[in-house]
DNA sequence: AGTGCACTTGCAACCGTATTGCAACTGGGT
DNA sequence: ACCCAGTTGCAATACGGTTGCAAGTGCACT
């Protein structure tokens, strides 16, 4: 049962870590979620596998140096880690979508600004990210729930 | 002294909360820089004036909700202040520009979504704030700083 | 397959930012 | 001048994240 040839392993090998269990349930998670995680959800999903949170948050910090995740913070104080799909150099990240009411995370690949935008965001800088806040369809149709 | 009409008093009572020495410390402070201030460095400045940590941090949360101060986050997981110009609601409703190296916020009316953006966006919910992060002309160019 | 070393892990202590509880104080309307 | 809700100072606390260190383990090399 040597199990020769896992991919996921391989990957991580390639870009110079060692393929640990820990890593690998850590990529994976992130590869099956459709919206970035926390720290704080990662390694609380970790944990029931016994890893501990210091190692999550290690892991979590390590596969993004390596360009196996990305780490984003969407102004609430809180990192988010979310798996880089196709090759990492490739990657220029996409448009995340926060609720402001329930912190819930979107990811919007078709979002993106008009050329007229980009010719006058061009003027002030080179822009590397877009965030969008307001109310999910969830928590904003209500229209009852204020926290 | 009654001080009848200090224009600034004015304006923090007008907003709801009371003139207090320790706010209008804080908004002139604020005022006067020409860059956003961290909590750590607002509250430094005001306890010359034996202004205490958790006092700044309320007043410049207070200030901040009423719009008198604008609220951002840079990326590295700290709030910083910086007052807002101008009549308070003009600050909302229009796209903003962080350059996450030094911290300048520009408003960008012009700038938009496509829309397909926002049909895909409508599908997630309300947006009510629109942020680009990225490297300002200033501080992208030279390539060279690196924090 | 066995061995060894550097890389990882778990644990617990720690750090810094930010928040909160509470009693004392005070702005400002009366 | 008086009073009370809003505010302050102090200290304790919460929370996200990091670090030191000894034990454990991946994996390259026999």
């Amino acid at each position: 049962m040597t199990a020769a040839n896992d991919p996921v392993k391989d990957e991580i090998r390639r870009s110079g870590l060692r393929a640990t269990p820990a890593r690998l349930a850590t990529l994976l998670l992130l590869r099956e979620s459709t919206s970035p995680l926390t720290h704080a959800e990662v390694s609380q999903q970790l944990a029931d596998r016994g890893i501990d949170r210091a190692t999550a948050f290690r892991n979590l910090n390590d596969l993004a140096e390596v360009g196996l995740l990305r780490r984003t913070e969407l102004g609430d104080h809180v990192w988010r880690f979310e798996a880089v799909r196709g090759q990492p150099q490739d990657d220029t990240g996409h448009p995340h979508f926060l609720c402001v009411d329930c912190g819930t995370v979107s990811c919007l690949d078709d979002v993106k600004l008009t050329a007229g935008s980009l010719r006058q965001s061009a003027k002030i800088g080179e822009i590397t990210e877009i965030l969008l806040r307001g109310h999910c369809n969830g928590c904003g149709d209500t229209s009852a729930t204020r926290q």
